[in-house]
DNA sequence: CTGAAAGCGCTTACAG
DNA sequence: CTGAAAGCGCTTACAG
């Protein structure tokens, strides 16, 4: 292993001069004994220990990605956080940092693995809105929630417009002539980000004196999406439009309503959520709100990193906008 | 910050002491004391320095996974490795280590990335197999390689059997009546996991003496799905049935097709590869080669700390069975 | 522009 | 069972 001591020797300097011309903290060293040192480097193969630079310094380069995990799928198994953890592994790549993901279940390993490795700060992927003020006081690095609705005063978050995607959402199906709709999503485990595209829809049905009933409201912790085709095969006033929270869902009960013979949309109409880049080969004839993803990593990264550039700048809360993408799973009612 | 030296003052002990009973190397401390620094360690907060620890025990813990990125997508929007790296993260974890995830592009990046943070290991997922033998010669840590077909000698690699899932697909189309066949599939960028399911696709057929016409064979290199589906339907004799080389484009395909008004499968039947859990919803139609990509992930694992623990243990190349799912994809032909 | 000293928080290797 | 010393490979903070 080559050091900075073996190259210091070998040109004859001290290891400081070294450290310097690798740090680029040059201006500080003659361009003559810089370039020298810089080819030596080359030549010895030289690669900086980066834990020692992270205990001398206290700057590991280092960025943590906590996802949530459960115990049934890994959360990479949704598509959604896959694609979100590809963009911001490339940005934070890109600024010469390193990615350390941590799956965690409970509260209390986050501090201890944000901690041990000295991370420069964290994005949180997955639902901590409960924990989000332990966290903080915990761990003073910049941390950045994606799609929380945590009502902690001083939160760094990145999220988009949940409501106005219900809003969206009912108002194309009103314009479509539906009267009677229905909603799909997890309820608790989701945290906010649900609830917020619900209230948006069901507010904005309410506006136009319809009604959302209970019994078409279809939590997907309390029935899978057998359950929910089953249900609706059986209700003597069926809704005529589902407003499904994402569209691998969406997909999987146009799928279970296929397979039953229903004809789609006609029989039922449905719209998404997300519109995920990798996803639209199955997508592409789904209606559906669309989020962008790639421009949400990135933003998150570029908060990160500005309040690991300057710590004291006031935490911000950004709303990404949303908006809907019309294709052929709406029928039109007369 | 609280350090092995603030416990040691409290407590009226070394370092040292400390440091044996944080590391679990009792039985050489009396457990009197060590139970006195368990409780005081956790009552003071203290969190072990991994970057202290990785420089002064040359162990970082860390387990590198590297993941080839292109400059379309990135790696995580393909769900084979999105639920791979789910699988080896939790199984990582679960052994105390930690995961660092890397994104490249050549070559150089590799030893760099690896060396830089001391990794114990590295888990390669994606195409290496041109430089798997450069990689080995600067990297002396284990280095598992996930379907490679590098015919390098020493290589640590798990692998699934690629050619019998080739002739299972094959077998099962002959049994259905299929004369004329298709095979779909990247051929460059896959290495030689497609070659070899190809291999045993054609092979089968033409032990039964079916040819595999080169035009029926669709390279995704060349034509996307879209091109194929255009193609076969301007086909004078085109294929009865598809073997394509993974769920998601076969699924693809499908829609296309389906599009177009075709009867999947009495027009176009289908073979896919992969089997996915996370993926299931949407092919609970299409009939496929499975392969176990949980026990893929937990094997690899295995080895790879096998191999950690025993350094001089001899390479191993591990090839984990598949089978064929029947679902309804495939046509009955008379 | 360059360097000598001290230290980051831990472990190894030895001595008792 | 316990500890003092040296060192891992780097940077900080100072001095010149």
């Amino acid at each position: 292993m080559v050091t900075l001591k073996d190259i210091a020797e070998r040109a004859g300097v001290s290891m400081m001069t070294v450290s310097r011309v690798m740090n680029s903290k040059e201006g500080k060293v003659s361009e003559k004994t810089a370039s020298r040192i810089r080819s030596l480097a080359d030549e010895m193969g030289y690669i900086p220990n980066s834990s020692a630079r992270s205990l001398a310094a206290k700057s590991s380069q280092i960025i943590a990605v906590i996802l949530r995990d459960s115990n049934t799928f890994h959360p990479l198994s949704d598509p959604y956080n896959a694609s979100f953890l590809g963009f911001i592994t490339r940005e934070i790549q890109k600024r010469g940092f390193y990615v350390m993901i941590h799956f965690v279940q409970d509260f209390s390993d986050i501090t201890f693995r944000l901690r041990s490795w000295n991370a420069e700060g964290a994005i949180f992927l997955g639902v901590f809105d409960e924990e989000v003020q332990k966290i903080q006081n915990r761990n003073k690095i910049p941390l950045v929630f994606i799609d929380s609705y945590s009502n902690v005063r001083q939160l760094i978050n990145i999220g988009i417009d949940d409501y106005k995607g219900g809003q969206l959402a009912a108002e194309y199906f009103l314009k479509n002539g539906h009267k009677t709709l229905g909603f799909v999503g997890p309820f608790t485990k989701t945290g906010g980000v649900i609830s917020k595209r619900y209230q948006g829809f069901s507010d904005t049905l309410l506006a136009h004196q319809i009604t959302l009933f209970d019994k078409h409201v279809y939590d997907l912790e309390q029935m899978d999406p057998q359950d929910i085709i089953d249900s609706i095969s059986h209700d003597s006033c069926p809704p005529t439009g589902l407003f499904v929270f994402s569209d691998e869902t969406a997909l999987q009960l146009i799928n279970i309503a296929s397979n039953k013979g229903w004809d789609i949309p006609s029989r039922l109409s449905f719209i998404g959520f997300d519109d995920l880049p990798s996803f639209c080969t199955f997508s592409d004839k789904l209606t559906t709100i669309h989020q962008d993803i790639f421009r949400k990593a990135e933003t998150s990264c570029n908060i990160l990193f500005e309040h690991i550039a300057t710590p004291d700048k006031p935490s911000e809360n950004i709303t990404l906008d949303v908006r809907l993408v019309e294709r052929n799973s709406v029928c039109r009612l007369s």
